[in-house]
DNA sequence: ACCTGAACACCGTTCAAGT
DNA sequence: ACCTGAACACCGTTCAAGT
């Protein structure tokens, strides 16, 4: 059995993974191709599909390996939320990916992890599939749509001036047609997209322990 | 002053707008292209570049458009979360849309309408904007959610035939990492979607009529 | 003012040819 | 078995030229 010497940069769906996943992180969704992805490991565009079979299985599995890595092993639900908040705050080309493929491995150990802490919680056996998907829901929809509203605002714009400007929109709306966002256009500036976030799902949490 | 004769066929911001809906609907995201566009149009790509300055703002005009459509005149928050919900499930790439550009005239709308019920709710002036941000988010966020699983499925394949495969996967996993899913395994194969959304709904209503 | 359509600078993906 | 890189079939977008 010869001992095989491996060339540290031979070619591997790891290291295609990996090196997707950082030029997302620098360059976002527009910046990944397989010709500077290629360059970047020093080969040609084809190489790569040797180990993935196109682009749209590069992205599921670039976000898997994200998700996976920032699952906790502690269940209590709002650890695992909040650890899949800030992996999609960090990597927000993930917020897309995620309303393009759904049920990917790493989802399901989020789910297996709220279902799991429902259970300790004393929830009735026929509620626990419902609720802990409105969970799972939750905790996606809202960290892609904040993620969406990080990216939207251009590199060089500053968000609170972005969210000063939004504010002075919606304070200038005719008082008839929208008397609530004029209401609460001084909130809006001041926001924590993160709190938010937890008072959301706490209002969840109270809904499902009330009952 | 000359009465002008319009043409009925003359190139107009809303007949491309109209006619990429069209595309997008029939054939996805991948289905809308300039040239399709313009050939549908009976023009040139180029034409359209007068009306719209690029794609990226021909889908939010798009996806704004049906939103607009799809918010009814009354205000009740089921009524308001379920017209956006079919709206989605109806042209699920806008899923995919509401993950990319945020703080659309029509996502206002919506959030205005829940903002007023709240008030009429009597819900305190200092969680308003929480709470009505959590019930935003959850309604684009679970709708856009569920036309991403929807759009996941392959034309060919039936949706029980898909949800017959997870289930059969969760049924089989490692009973030791994965108990709950497990348990849950055949409530995944008849569980409906829109019921299931509506449920999670309830649970944060509960929680803020709890409070 | 508005439309045309060829042309530019890219893509993802394939595949014969190499090692 | 794995890599190479030219080539194919597309894109979005621009722009000189027309009406």
């Amino acid at each position: 059995m010869a001992t095989e010497t491996r060339r540290t940069d031979a070619l591997s769906r790891e290291r295609i993974v990996d090196a997707a996943i950082e030029m997302l992180d620098n360059a976002g969704e527009g910046g990944l191709t397989f010709r500077a992805l290629a360059a970047q490991l020093r080969t040609g565009p084809g190489a790569i599909y040797w180990h993935v079979a196109n682009k749209s299985e590069l992205l599921v599995a670039a976000t898997d390996a994200v998700l996976a890595a920032a699952i906790p092993s502690d269940d209590a639900i709002r650890t695992v939320a909040l650890s899949v908040y800030d992996a999609i705050d960090a990597h927000p080309w993930i917020g897309t990916q995620l309303s393009r493929i759904p049920s990917q491995p790493a989802i399901w150990r989020i789910f297996e992890r709220i279902g799991r802490q429902l259970q300790a919680l004393g929830v009735p056996v026929t509620d626990q599939f419902t609720w802990a998907s409105a969970l799972l829901n939750y905790i996606l929809g809202v960290a892609a749509q904040n993620a969406a509203l990080a990216r939207s605002v251009e590199p060089g714009t500053d968000r609170t001036d972005f969210l000063d400007t939004v504010s002075a929109v919606w304070a200038d709306l005719d008082p008839d047609q929208y008397p609530f966002l004029r209401t609460v256009a001084s909130q809006l500036r001041d926001h924590d997209d993160r709190a938010q976030f937890v008072a959301g799902l706490d209002l969840i949490l109270a809904g499902i322990t009330g009952a």
